[in-house]
RNA sequence: CGGGGUAUAGCUCAGCCUGGUAGAGCACUGGUUUUGGGAACCAGGGGUCGCGAGUUCGAAUCUUGCUGCCCCGACCA
């Protein structure tokens, strides 16, 4: 993409209004417009990132063998009186009527409807268990919306819903999306900590909020240091096999939000050298809840002994839109946004210093392509503006890599490579013909 | 929903107290000089001062009602 042909609008000031880094930096760098109080539109840079954590969430979910489809954002009030939520559920939910005076709602979770779903079209054991999950726009209309993206009252959300046989089917459907998420984010760039979350009437261990550590977090957050230095990537995951072992070593140590924390068990088990209290922000949130909906609303199946078994649920949540603003929050400096490699609304974001120069552009132009043509995606920025904006927009939008090229270096025969995210700059030969493989190496390599 | 703020140009804000022809910086347009970390100068364009009612010869400014937005609290993916 050429710059001169974007849409990006960037703002030199702070506006006023917003509170926290994410959402000044996503106000400046162009990710977003706010339309009404905790309502957003997003402007191409922003979607392009938006799409980017779908795509990994999506292969994740995928990998894990959840089954996507679409739910629409409007629900009848029905179904919602059938679980017994439409009146639990209070002013949070944003209630339609339609011209016939139909009630209807906008959706501000899914429970209900892939029940109803699940329950007309399967009637046989056989065709469980299944995980269903769709990326779909919420509404909630929170009280009071704050911290931009973080908590609006219009939010994208991956949620997912599982249909098992039984409690302990239901726990391995439980263990698949626990372990997706961990790939999940860790894939975005993110340390995300499983921390056991409250359960409700319903009770047991089935239930965790995951969370990222970063100052400006909404909660006190406490865990053993040793969960910041695991990884979920670096094994080959089977997800058909026994995921219990895998589990353990990610709910051995201690980790709870400041409503589960228990003091005395937190110093009795982790020593005050691994002992970390942060503030978080919550990603995700996965639990089981048995048989909460499908009681209410009969979602049955018949077993093998023809008897009837009442299906156990679970449902899990990714807060896509969210993540936006907390990957800043865990990833930025004083000039901008430091994107991580996975979400990068381009690639490689090109400097041409010198606009209207032969062999700047015409420098430009070969690594564009060159870089394209590796399957990178480049923001060339070819406007009329002066050297030292440039590369404060540059820093702003936060593209890992930087290439820089001018009419001082190229008389010199070299033009600059610079690293977002260290700062760390290094002159490169344009003669040498390998120059677009030395970029693309560093590049995955985040330089 | 309680408490507190705020609303003036695309953005950041001054002007309001003490009523008298709408301002600055940045951004934008044209020009000259600049040109490797947010340049300088010249000339321009851009506003029903959130909306309504009132007081007044005259309201951005005073009074009043409403609305939006923001902050703190309670609530929350």
């Amino acid at each position: 993409m050429r710059l001169s042909q974007f849409f990006m609008p960037v703002l030199k000031e702070t506006p006023s209004g917003a509170e926290i880094v994410s959402h000044q930096l996503m106000l400046r760098a162009g990710l977003v417009r706010q339309s009404a109080a905790g309502i957003y539109s997003w402007l191409p840079l922003g979607l392009r990132v938006l799409q980017k954590i779908e795509a990994i969430i999506r292969e994740e979910q995928n990998k894990a063998g959840a089954i996507e489809l679409l739910m629409p954002t409007i629900q009848p009030a029905e179904i919602w009186r059938e679980s017994g939520r439409y009146d639990d559920y209070g002013k949070e939910m944003l209630r339609i009527t339609d011209r016939h005076d139909r009630e209807l709602l906008y959706g501000p979770t899914n429970e209900e409807l892939i029940t109803q779903i699940f329950r007309d079209s399967v009637k046989s054991y056989k065709d469980c268990p299944r995980t269903l999950y769709h990326i779909q726009w919420k509404f909630r209309d929170e009280i009071r919306p704050r911290f931009g993206v973080m908590r609006g009252r219009e939010f994208l959300m991956k949620d997912a819903y599982s249909f098992d046989l039984s409690k302990e089917e239901a726990r391995k459907s439980y263990q698949k999306m626990f372990i997706s998420y961990l790939r999940t984010f860790e894939r975005l760039g993110l340390k995300a900590i499983p921390m056991q979350a409250d359960t409700g009437p319903i009770g047991g261990d089935l239930s965790h909020e995951f969370i990222i550590l970063a100052d400006t977090g909404e909660s006190e957050v406490f865990c053993h240091k040793a969960l910041l230095e695991k990884s979920a990537l670096d094994t080959t995951i089977d997800f058909d096999d026994d995921l219990s072992p895998m589990m353990e070593q990610w709910t051995s140590h201690y980790a709870a939000t400041e409503e589960m924390h228990d003091a005395t068990r937190f110093e009795k088990e982790v020593a005050s050298a691994d002992q970390i209290s942060a503030r978080g922000i919550e990603v995700g949130h996965i639990f089981y809840f048995g048989e909460k909906y499908t009681k209410a609303m009969k979602c049955e199946v018949q077993g093998p002994d023809g008897k009837l078994v009442t299906l156990h649920g679970g449902s899990y949540g990714i807060g896509v839109s969210r993540l936006l603003g907390a990957i800043i929050e865990a990833s930025h400096d004083e000039d901008g946004i430091i994107w991580p490699n996975s979400v990068a609304p381009f690639d490689v974001g090109i400097i041409n210093l010198k606009p209207g120069d032969e062999a700047t552009d015409s420098m430009c132009q070969q690594f564009y392509k060159a870089l394209q043509d590796h399957g990178l995606d480049c923001l060339l920025d070819d406007t009329k503006e002066r050297p030292g904006g440039k590369f404060k927009t540059m820093d702003l939008i936060g593209l890992p890599t930087q290439i820089i090229v001018g009419p001082k270096g190229l008389k010199n025969g070299i033009v600059e490579i610079k690293s977002r995210k260290t700062g760390m700059r290094q002159e490169l030969e344009t003669k040498e013909l390998d120059i677009v493989t030395a970029i693309t190496a560093l590049t995955n390599k985040g330089l």
